[in-house]
DNA sequence: GTCTATACTGAGATAGAC
DNA sequence: GTCTATCTCAGTATAGAC
C-alpha cells in the first residue's frame, strides 16, 4: 500500500523529469527532491537507475495502450480516430515546444547511450505505428497502410522536433492543419489497394 | 601550426562522438583517446568542455554554409538544390539510421540540458530554414516560401528520428521518394502566390 | 606545447541504524 | 519503509614539471 505509493511517485517523478531533463541528466538527487525523500531510500524499490527507467517506460506503455484504446471508443470513423492521434500535438503543444515528444527524445537519448531498453522504448512508436496503420486499413488503404501511418508519424516527430528547437507553436499549428488536410485527401482517395502501382511513389502519394 | 591543428584534432573527434553519443555521455576520456592526447592538455585547448562545444558548433556551421552554398552552385533550378537537400538524407543514410540527425539530435538534447549554446545550435536549422525558403522563393511560392521550408524541415526530422529508432534504412527510403513527388507536385502548382486563400490549408497544401 | 599528478565535484550504489 | 553515512567511480578542471 504504503510502498505501492511511494513507487509509483518515483516512477511519475521520474517520468516527468525524464522527459524534462532527458534521462541521463536527471539524478537521484532530482527525483529525490520532487517525491521529497531520501537518496538511500530509493534502492528499497528500485535496485538502480535502469529498473526506474523500465518501470517508467512500463508506465508510459500501459497509458499509451489505454489512450488509444480511448480513441477507438471516441472515434466514430477511422477518419476521426487518426484525427484523435493529430490532435495530441495541440493538446500537448506547451510541453511539445519545451521538450519535444516524450516518445521521440527518450528513443534519441537511449540510441545514443546505446542503452539496454531501447527495443522496450521503441514499442511506444510500435504502438502508434500499429494502431495507425490498423485504421488505415479500415479507411479502405490496405496496400500502403504502413507507409501512411509512418507519413503520419514521421510529420509528428518532425514538427516536434522543430516545434521544440524553435520554441514555435505557431510551425506546429501549421503543419497540424496540413497533416489535417492531408488526412482528408486520403480519405476522398479512391486509389484503395490499387496503391501498389510501380514507380518513384508505389503508394504513399503526399495528395 | 601545431595548435591548430591538435586543436582541429580535437573539434573532429569531439564532433563525431557528440554526434554518436551525444554531448553529455561523451567524456573527456573518450576524446582523449580518439586524438591519443593526456586529458589535462585539453585546458591548454579549451578552457571547458562548453567550449569544446561551441567551437563544434563553430565548425558545423561553416560546414553547412559552404554546403549550402555549393548546392547553389550544383543546382541550376530551385528545385534542382532542393533536391540537393533531400538527397542528404540518402547520401548520409548508414549515419542517419544509426545516429539520427546531427542538428536535431544536437538541439534536443541542448533544449533538455538547458545549455547555455542552445541559440547556436538552432542557428543550424535557421541556416538550412532560410536557404530553403529563398529556393522556394524563386520556385514562385513567395507566399507560402517559409511553411514550404518548414514542411521539408519538418519531414527530415521526422523521418531521421524514425529511421533511427527502428534502424530502418527502408522507411527512410520511403519517405524520400514522397518527398521528392511533393516536390515535382510544389513545382507544377500554377498555385503561385495566390497560396494565401483562407481555410484551414491557406498555402501549405500537400498537394 | 605537451605531459603527469592531483584536487574537486557529483553521481550511482551499499550498509546498517531506526 | 525510511533514514544517514559512506564508498566507489567517473568526470571536469587545475598546477606545475619537462
Amino acid at each position: 500500500m504504503t510502498d505501492a505509493t511511494t513507487r509509483d511517485h518515483i516512477i511519475g517523478a521520474a517520468d516527468l523529469l525524464f522527459y524534462r531533463q532527458g534521462f541521463e541528466h536527471t539524478s537521484f538527487a532530482n527525483i529525490a527532491e520532487a517525491v521529497k525523500i531520501s537518496r538511500g531510500n530509493f534502492y528499497y524499490h528500485f535496485k538502480s537507475k535502469d529498473d526506474i527507467l523500465d518501470a517508467v517506460i512500463n508506465v508510459r506503455l500501459a497509458n499509451t495502450r489505454s489512450m488509444l484504446k480511448q480513441w477507438e471508443i471516441e472515434g466514430d470513423t477511422p477518419q476521426e480516430r487518426i484525427l484523435g492521434f493529430i490532435n495530441i500535438l495541440i493538446a500537448n503543444r506547451d510541453d511539445i515546444t519545451q521538450y519535444g515528444c516524450p516518445v521521440g527524445t527518450l528513443c534519441g537519448e537511449l540510441a545514443k547511450l546505446n542503452h539496454a531498453s531501447q527495443s522496450e522504448a521503441n514499442k511506444l512508436f510500435t504502438l502508434f505505428r500499429t494502431w495507425l496503420r490498423r485504421q488505415f486499413v479500415a479507411l479502405g488503404r490496405k496496400a500502403d497502410a504502413d507507409a501512411l501511418a509512418m507519413h503520419l508519424l514521421v510529420r509528428s516527430q518532425g514538427v516536434a522536433t522543430l516545434a521544440a528547437a524553435f520554441r514555435d507553436e505557431k510551425c506546429l499549428r501549421q503543419e497540424v492543419r496540413s497533416m489535417r488536410d492531408w488526412l482528408s485527401s486520403c480519405t476522398n482517395d479512391t486509389q484503395d489497394t490499387a496503391g501498389t502501382a510501380p514507380g518513384n511513389s508505389p503508394s504513399l502519394r503526399t495528395h
